[in-house]
Order: C-alpha cells, then sequence, then structure tokens
DNA sequence: CGGCAGGTGATTGTATACAATAATACAAAA
DNA sequence: TTTTGTATTATTGTATACAATCACCTGCCG
C-alpha cells in the first residue's frame, strides 16, 4: 500500500520497461539521486535484475521529460527539478489549474462530481486525523479527478506531468498542520463552485489554491525540501 | 533547406534512434498517417534501413508524448492531434506565451534582445516577399527566441512542444496573405515592449498574437488542415 | 617537467537471437 | 450455424553479441 501514485496513468507497470522507468523517475523526483549523477545502464540493469535493453528505452523516455540528459556515447545524467523549475511550475500550474477548474464546471459529470465528492469526504476525515501519508494521496486523486473532468487530453498531460514533478514539495507542503486543513478547505470551495457551475469561482478558487501552495512553500523554504 | 525546426532542442539528430524518433514524429504531426494506424517495428526498421532497436526507442518516447499509443504486447498506434486538441492548446498557449513575454521583459540579454530584432527584420522582409516557407522557419525562431529569454526552462519546454505540435496549422495560417502580415506586426510590437521592458505590455500583446491566430484558425475552417 | 600519441578498458549504439504473447485460421463439436 | 479449442503465425518483449566511441592511463619525446 502507499505506491498507488499513477491511477489513469496508461504507464505500463507490468512490462519490465514500464518497472525501470518508474523506478528511475521516483529515484529522480524523490532525490535519491544528486544532481547530474551518472546513469550506467548495466548498473541499472544490474541492480534492477534486467538487461541493458529495458533500462536503456526508460532512460530514453526520461530524457524526452528532462529528468534526464542524454550525452550521445557518453552516458545519461539525473537532470534534477530545480528550486526555480518549482517555481516556475507553481505559476504556470495557478494558471493553468484555473482553466482546469473552468473547464470541468463545463464538462464534468454526475458521476465524476460524486467521485470527487466522495474524494473530499475521505480528505476531510483523514485532516482531522492528521494522517498525512493518505492525505498526500487524497490531494494527487482530488487533482487527477479535476483534470481528468476538464475533458482536455492536453490539459490533463501538462498538469499530470506537473504534479508529479512537484510530488516532493507537495509531500512536505502537506505533511503541515495549518497547510492540509486550508487546503482540503479550499479543495471544497473549489468542488461546490464546480458543482455550481459557477465557472469564473472556480477558476478563481483554483489559481488562489495554487497561488497558497507556493507561499506556503517560500515560508517553508525550498531549500529543505530539495 | 526547411528541415529546420529543432533548432535549440537537443534532439539528437544524429544517432538512429534520433533520426527514426524525426522522422516518425514528422510524420505524425503533418498528417502523414492516419489515426490508429499501426506502426510495425518491423516495417519501419526495414523502411528506414535500421534494426528494430532504434525504432523501438523511438516510439516508446513518442508514446510518453502522447502521439503513440503502444498496448502491451500488441502494438503502436498513432495517436494524431485532434481538433480539439489544437483548440485547447491555443487557448493554453495564449496564456503562457503571455507569462513567456513577461518573464523576457525581465530576462532578456542584450545579445538575444539583438538576435530577436534580427530575425524580426528577416521575416518583415519575407513578408513582403510573400515568401512562405522562409516565413513559417521566421516565426517558428521568433518564439523560439523568446522562449529560450523567458530563462524559464520549465516554460521552454512546454511551448517548445506546443509549437510542434501545432506546427501543420501554423503552417498554413502563415500561407495566407493578411495573417502573416499581421502576425509580423504583432511581432515587431511584442518585441518592443520586451525591449523597453514593459512587462504588462508585452504580457497583452503576446496572448491578443495568439487569440488572433486562433481567429483565424477558425476563420479558416480546422477541418481543412487536420 | 610537460605535452602529446597511442593503447586499453569501459560504456554506449546497434543488430540480432530467442522467448513470450496475442491474433488468425481452421476444424471439430454442439 | 455457431461456438470453442487448437495450431500456426506474426509481433512484441527481452537478452545478448558485436561495433563504435570515448575516457583514461602510460610512456615517449621535446
Amino acid at each position: 500500500m502507499g505506491d498507488r501514485q499513477d491511477s489513469q496513468k496508461k504507464r505500463d507497470k507490468y512490462s519490465l520497461r514500464g518497472r525501470v522507468y518508474e523506478r528511475i523517475r521516483e529515484d529522480i523526483l524523490s532525490g535519491r539521486y544528486e544532481q547530474n549523477t551518472e546513469l550506467k545502464e548495466m548498473a541499472i540493469g544490474e541492480e534492477l535484475g534486467v538487461s541493458r535493453t529495458p533500462v536503456r528505452e526508460a532512460l530514453r523516455q526520461l530524457e524526452l521529460e528532462g529528468l534526464v540528459n542524454i550525452i550521445p556515447n557518453r552516458g545519461a545524467y539525473v537532470n534534477m527539478i530545480t528550486a526555480k523549475d518549482v517555481q516556475d511550475i507553481y505559476i504556470i500550474r495557478s494558471m493553468l489549474e484555473g482553466v482546469c477548474a473552468r473547464w470541468a464546471t463545463e464538462y464534468i459529470t454526475e458521476e465524476q462530481l460524486e467521485d470527487l465528492e466522495e474524494t473530499l469526504c475521505l480528505s476531510e476525515y483523514h485532516t482531522k486525523k492528521g494522517n498525512y501519508e493518505k492525505l498526500y494521496e487524497l490531494d494527487s486523486l482530488f487533482h487527477e479527478q479535476l483534470y481528468r473532468a476538464s475533458n482536455s487530453r492536453i490539459l490533463n498531460h501538462v498538469l499530470s506531468d506537473f504534479h508529479d514533478y512537484v510530488k516532493r514539495v507537495r509531500k512536505a507542503t502537506i505533511a503541515s498542520q495549518g497547510r492540509s486543513v486550508k487546503s482540503t478547505e479550499e479543495h471544497r470551495a473549489i468542488f461546490e463552485a464546480v458543482r455550481d457551475r459557477d465557472a469564473q469561482k472556480a477558476e478563481e478558487l483554483a489559481k488562489i489554491h495554487v497561488k497558497h501552495t507556493i507561499e506556503c512553500i517560500q515560508g517553508y523554504g525550498l531549500e529543505k525540501i530539495l
């Protein structure tokens, strides 16, 4: 339990390549590697008990995401998300989550609304209990459900990636009493605006929600997390 | 001539994998394949005179971009950009190009400003001559230079991808007398706002520039392009 | 002592071989 | 006729083998 993370993602968790990809990605995003660590195909392959082939394919994918630098004939090097990247992502996300919420008011189905409310209820429950691990998962789920409800494959794709990239930061912010309570309240407000089909309000609330997270991060000190 | 397209992209055009990737990507984005065309590794490999290995790696990368669907043990299928995707991309781009221009006013260097103006001059020249092929390249270059000037790796990455995705549409819109003149004028205005460090104006102009392109597309009829 | 040439080992790039899986066709039984 | 089981074939998934490239070290020469 606790490895829920891709939900809707089609990323194939069952092929060797898929597992290797997820593994390296997770290791980079969670900071287990340092910047510019060299990722040798053979070494990783041995560690995971697979040959070079799936490792290579995974590294090529990570290169495309910008999480790995590949220098031809030389090797693959870890490319960490920097503090500035995180800031930029949050600013961009604040806008995109806004549009997302706006679009969701137009496209969300009754079923999706119910799912969203269920997630919300669980969030409120676990907020009270201070169960941060579970809360992080529910926070992710809430946003991903909203992404899907926007009915935009493109927006969903971009936002999901960003969401993953700042995973570490989000884990840290959620795990503070003050922020988690506030965050869940804001989720509730966004949900209600979407349910009531108030596009303007939903957009505004979603933007503010992300902005508050930025402020929380800046208060906390980004260096401590990265 | 005419295959300029990646400029700053680090995409390795010299390895077999890189060439295969670019080739398939280009074929998908330019509409040479139909939706759901099955991409067989062996067939592509034979066509390009390479083995399955580089083809596989290329397909895996395209999967991550969403340009190809891979069903495990079954195959890879073309996933075209739909008309709605294009609309979404333009709406999102309009916001992101706005932030990009804003950030550029803060970060652009004198050298980058000169490069930008040079591109602009060439654009104006070729606009007069109605040289649409060249104009398309210069339009791409102008935007890419601005992306870089934003000093945001993240923003640059997202915008560059989007820019590629709507390549076909952009080619079509540029190739209309009215739009190309207007577009170049708008580029000039954006450039001047950036040069004068007027963030507010630059952002507004960049947003409007993309919005105008949407309108042009809608007037043109997206179905004809896709 | 320093710089450069060449060799050596390590690592990636590509091709191929083999294994596993899924699609297809066909035949037999209900 | 329909359905189901099975053999065949095509295709992908993975491993390995081989080629090309690069980094590093050594030793020669200035």
